[in-house]
DNA sequence: AGGTGAACCTACTGACGAGTAGGTAGCTTG
DNA sequence: CAAGCTACCTACTCGTCAGTAGGTTCACCT
């Protein structure tokens, strides 16, 4: 009935302050993700933190300033792994397949990490949702890279970059709402969703009504 | 939206129940899609529906239960729309881009509807998430069906449905973001983002990036 | 007319949560 | 070993908001 360790009794053991600034901040994310901003209590926060509320304070200034710097850490990690997972030396199909499956990777790891991103980070008006712009900007600006690399769009002589933005924002919407739909079916390994999503927007249904579906250059058939 | 006298002052006039409680729940979908549940007030509420708190309680019980209830009423105001939309003795993509065009005009002329259903339901875990779970799985299954009588799927014979069902998720998880994204790019008409999401999903990058595009039968060419 | 009940109100309670004041323990350097 | 800094705490204040108790007007029906 007693003699755990986390138990949160008494004074908690001293720490340099980095540490326990990541302490927090990995609470922070959890608290968020599951209760959303308004109904996450900095109490709740803290207790999961293993300290006391005035240390949030002390540390990470208010709730407000606590959200947009979990908001913004978690973006970075994301980006970065993203940017990691491109193969930027492989066909442009390839590279799009690279970066899905880095993309679903991170969120297959970082489920609360997401969930804060995608779902709070929206629902919160004012400087939250700019933060998820900003994100959202930079995977459109690599995504656009990706495709004004790999064609000239010839129907749309002078709006290149324009239609491969346009089309960037409606692959970033997807991808970023189908990781929101894997939040619901979690039973799905990371490389099917992926591949499901890659045959969409490369084949599209028009192909694969017709059995014509786009697989990964030297691995077994992609199953969507 | 309805032209409510703004002056506040005294007793309401007296008022139908049926009628009241329809001026409530635009009040309430009103009021949630721009500050979300929680921060949402029953004060606030019943200011903007014109009468006094306790006739909230009255007629439509606590909190939880309006949330609700606004959720289940958008959400058939929703599937109604894109029902009547389709044309139902066309080709497959014909019936895919009426349903579309549906979707986002739906959207175009609701968009606190929108926002209540898809922001606000997602992020208040709970009895929420599963009216939206329920509306999505309903929209899954008019593009599934539409998929499954549009082609045999030869190269995965034995999961016809199931490999439908997947695609239809993945397309209504893309509608779903890109009336998102749209909520913050208010400029574009309902007519180009619709279009833009038929292209991607019926023609693919593969496609799209070669210079081949979809256009409605009988009109001008798709602008994405 | 006058009774009756539905529609409406003001004004409270009680809980909860953000943020703070003021104080205690332990490391670290003279 | 003291001085001093930093990590840490308990215990409050104060505002906000869900929900309610109890009273007031008005429309309709006999």
């Amino acid at each position: 009935m007693h003699a755990e360790p986390p138990v949160r009794s008494g004074r908690a053991k001293r720490l340099p302050r980095a540490v326990r600034e990541r302490q927090i901040m990995d609470a922070a994310v959890d608290v968020f993700s599951r209760l959303g901003f308004h109904a996450a209590s900095m109490d709740e926060i803290s207790e999961v933190a293993g300290i006391s509320k005035p240390m949030l304070y002390a540390y990470l200034g208010s709730k407000e300033e606590l959200f947009a710097t979990c908001i913004r850490r978690e973006a970075n990690r994301l980006m970065e792994a993203i940017a990691d997972g491109v193969e930027a030396d492989q066909p442009p199909d390839v590279q799009l397949w690279s970066g899905l499956r880095a993309f679903f990777g991170f969120v297959a790891g970082n489920r609360a990490s997401w969930q804060v991103l995608h779902r709070q980070a929206l629902t919160q008006g004012g400087p939250f949702a700019r933060e998820l712009v900003d994100l959202r900007g930079r995977a459109i600006d690599l995504v656009a890279a990706l495709l004004v690399h790999s064609a000239e769009f010839p129907n749309v002589p002078r709006a290149g970059d324009r239609e491969a933005e346009s089309l960037a924002a409606a692959l970033v919407g997807a991808g970023e709402s189908l990781a929101d739909w894997w939040l619901d079916h979690p039973d799905e390994p990371a490389g099917v969703v992926a591949a499901r999503l890659m045959n969409l927007v490369w084949m599209g249904f028009g192909d694969l009504v017709a059995g014509n579906v786009w697989h990964p250059p030297s691995r077994r058939t992609a199953a969507p």
